[in-house]
DNA sequence: ACAAAACTAACGATATATCGTTATACATAG
DNA sequence: CTATGTATAACGATATATCGTTAGTTTTGT
């Protein structure tokens, strides 16, 4: 899978999990202690965020890192 | 959990887990596309890999990115 | 002990991720 | 219609991850 898709996979499941949350990308932002703009270009697949971010996303989810993954890796 | 020592807890693992494939650093980067520096840093919690390079390792020890963070997660 | 392989480490370079600001567009509530 | 909240987008700046080389150290095999 070509770098590119993958990120927007990723983008895609992380903008779903996000709108369940009912959370704005402001918000969300503010939980995990970085910024709006980057989670914007995350959920639009422009970047691969490092595993510290993944742990930070999945706490404000209030899930593992494993079921955020595994979610991610079964979502379409 | 501070950064630092998240990124060395995932590095340990990282090492061990290369280890129990038989690998050694610059064979694994060659496996996944980069360079042996690279994985002697990741070892060493120096830096923090994206999700990008999860990927790959996952792929490089036959194994689902799921379960490459399972084990991480259980690991100590 | 010796040689070879493996690892660490530093360095500068490049690529990418994150930060901070600003502008624009869009939807929705009032 | 207007005001507010939300998202996209561009920009430059900084931080971090990755690359390529080299040197030095540690480990392993013989």
């Amino acid at each position: 899978m070509k770098k590119e898709s993958f990120n927007k996979k990723f983008g895609i499941y992380i903008a779903n999990k996000r709108r369940q949350a009912n959370l704005s990308q402001s918000k969300l932002a503010s939980l995990i202690g970085n910024n709006a703009q980057n989670i914007s270009s995350i959920e639009r697949g422009e970047v691969s965020p490092t595993l510290f971010w993944l742990t930070k996303l999945a706490k404000a989810f209030d899930i593992s890192l494993t079921q955020l993954i595994e979610e991610f890796e079964s979502s379409k």
